[in-house]
DNA sequence: ATCGTTACGGTTGAC
DNA sequence: TAGTCAACCGTAACG
């Protein structure tokens, strides 16, 4: 049950604590920027807090996406029935087959791609849980292995496919590889920059991001177990941002021609210009976020509430925009077409 | 003054 | 069905 108000911040504007701000407010931030308005003014004017523009902005600027992330929600798995099943015929057919080498099998066979690609600690775990007879393997594996170097080996070099244009020196995700949500954010930079090129494989020498209470979890002692979970939460969470990309992108036009202006094929939000160009901002008198809600995130932005003390049809925070848009939300659950109506600054 | 980062308290949804 | 977990959110504060 959601509450029927929200808080108001510093800035006298409107939240509700745990939720996204409405689409509406999002694309005004992204606009704005891209007025040249700078994040400090955004922030004045929206009365939105200057942390949360500017993760709007550096969103945008890595993903293109103005949406907020999935929340709620398990991440898919991976090791699906198929995945155990081909598996499972790959030992079959060749007992003494590797793990590593059911994994370029996955992949050659078009079973799996490089998104959802079960590790090869995840592979064994198969055989050695759902299979079994992997422990006879293993000591095998262990003195055949030598020439073919492990590829889950306890380093922290991890692949990632970049285009070269985009590794610009402003891009955020190159300037600080490491980032709060580095993990989820690398990879749907990757996911995006993988659509539009490349092959050039770089390296980074970091294992993930950890934010708040995830981070001590096993470091620096890292143990193998605990690199394999990690190794298989990662090619899990590889694999649930593909999907998520996927959805996003088809809704942005999908074909990537539309993404060839700038590095990341998508507007810079980098100059800025002074705030007084801009009209003043009208907060909404009416201190309910939630009524442009709707159970998920897909129906917010236009409705009857968000109404200026003006009392004008306007979106609250005089967002509109000239040009209906189609959003299209991250999530199955949200993967309707929404359609975002707004008028002009 | 500005802005990146992060602790915090909260929501959400799959399991 | 309720609880747990891990994702997400925006704010506030710090540097």
């Amino acid at each position: 049950m959601e509450p029927a108000f929200g808080e108001v911040n510093q800035l006298g504007g409107v939240f509700v604590n745990g939720r996204p701000l409405p689409n509406a407010i999002r694309l005004r931030i992204v606009e704005l920027a891209q007025l040249g308005i700078r994040p400090c003014d955004i922030s004045r004017q929206l009365r939105v807090s200057h942390g949360c523009v500017s993760k709007i902005l550096a969103r945008y600027n890595e993903t293109g996406s103005i949406l907020p992330g999935a929340i709620g929600g398990s991440k898919p798995r991976v090791t699906t029935p198929t995945v155990v099943k081909h598996i499972r015929t790959y030992k079959q057919r060749d007992p003494g087959i590797f793990a590593w080498e059911i994994r370029d099998r996955l992949l050659a066979d078009g079973v799996c791609d490089k998104f959802n690609l079960p590790s090869v600690s995840s592979i064994s775990r198969i055989l050695r849980n759902k299979i079994g007879n992997l422990s006879q393997q293993s000591q095998y594996e262990s003195g055949k292995q030598a020439p073919h170097p492990p590829p889950q080996a306890i380093v922290t070099l991890q692949p990632l496919i970049l285009i070269p244009d985009v590794q610009s020196a402003h891009s955020p995700w190159h300037a600080h590889p490491s980032r709060t949500h580095g993990h989820a954010q690398d990879m749907a930079f990757l996911a995006l920059c993988n659509r539009y090129s490349g092959d050039t494989v770089y390296y980074r020498a970091t294992k993930r991001c950890y934010k708040r209470a995830d981070a001590p979890k096993g470091l620096p002692g890292f143990s193998l177990e605990e690199e394999e979970e990690e190794e298989e939460e990662e090619e899990e969470e590889e694999a649930s941002l593909k999907v998520d990309l996927s959805l996003e992108l088809s809704a942005r036009g999908g074909s990537g021609a539309d993404c060839v202006d700038t590095p990341n094929g998508l507007p810079t939000v980098n100059s800025y210009v002074t705030a007084p160009s801009i009209p003043p901002y009208h907060p909404p008198t009416q201190v309910s976020p939630y009524m442009g809600y709707s159970a998920t995130t897909s129906a917010y932005v236009t409705g009857p509430t968000w109404q200026p003390a003006s009392g004008s049809a306007l979106s609250p925070h005089s967002c509109d925009i000239a040009t209906p848009l189609a959003f299209k939300s991250m999530t199955a659950s949200r993967d309707a077409i929404h359609p975002v109506t707004a008028s002009a600054l």
